[in-house]
DNA sequence: ATATATTGTGGGTAGTTGTGGGTAAATATC
DNA sequence: GATATTTACCCACAACTACCCACAATATAT
């Protein structure tokens, strides 16, 4: 069977354990093509999680980053925020990462996590705080969605 | 003569056992197409069901949702709630696959399913739930029916 | 009508996976 | 330079899952 590499889906819980270390589930590993080398980076998400990205793909959006001229202000903001956070881990002979307190702190990480697969990257989530955010979006411009979902047909 | 690849109809009644297993009928089976390698993607329906699509079929659409941007808090919704629940599966020697607790909760499943062909994907049911459903949508509004008919010639 | 193949349902077992903690090396602090 | 703190790597074990086999019921072929 053969998956699509790199393409996560899906929702698990897991626990962070003490020493801020989280299992990322076996099937997320799977799709790991081997050029990661086991690797991810870790960074802030856009909403309060945190996102972890496939090593290769990340180098694809650092490639990325390198053509925003510095002229821009805001280029230089993006750029700032986008890397300041990141930072590159593979996952031990259990499977897991090693989270940092930084992005612990910024996601409200407890005990109990949500880990969601979103396509081509993961978020992880303290559960309780992904419920209110899920609450906010209820009320979400229906017109938008409605546009996207002309595009993508499900 | 060979049946329309990929394409599912009729409905069947099959069992939930207490692993959570449900058979695919052997004419879904038989439908699929080879370069599904017998996977399957389920995830959540918009009505209280499962849905379940063949794995090439899902790919086209984790594809699409590759294309949308993250910078889009709109996108990011759009994404998270399509693919959070959907997990791919093959389906094993006897040709079952196995559900997921979070699925079998949110469409009421028991013991007994109700398994309908949805042309391009198939719907998993509890039978009185779909029942229930059904009872609201007789009294559908028939304007709506009218605007459908503009668009496909049945 | 009988034999054969296919299909649906149940359960056992070995291997995998998730979680905790221990120890030694590396880094930081005093 | 000695001590404290963090990090990386290792092992242990319970819980779960994938895979295998069995068998009854149904469908198909002879």
């Amino acid at each position: 069977m053969t998956t699509n590499l790199n393409t996560f889906t899906g929702e698990y819980s897991y626990t962070v354990d003490n020493k801020g270390r989280v299992n990322i589930p076996a099937k997320f590993r799977k799709a790991l093509s081997a050029d990661n080398e086991e690797m991810f980076v870790i960074t802030k998400g856009m909403d309060p999680c945190i996102w972890v990205y496939p090593a290769i793909i990340w180098r694809n959006i650092e490639n990325n980053l390198k053509n925003l001229s510095s002229l821009s202000a805001i280029n230089r903001t993006f750029v700032r925020s986008t890397v300041r956070y990141a930072s590159s881990t593979t996952y031990d002979k259990q499977g897991r990462i090693q989270l940092t307190s930084n992005l612990i702190d910024y996601s409200h990480l407890k005990k109990k996590t949500l880990i969601i697969g979103m396509v081509n990257k993961i978020e992880i989530w303290n559960p309780d705080k992904l419920k209110e955010i899920d609450k906010k979006n209820i009320k979400i411009d229906n017109n938008a969605y409605d546009e996207l979902a002309e595009k993508i047909i499900i």
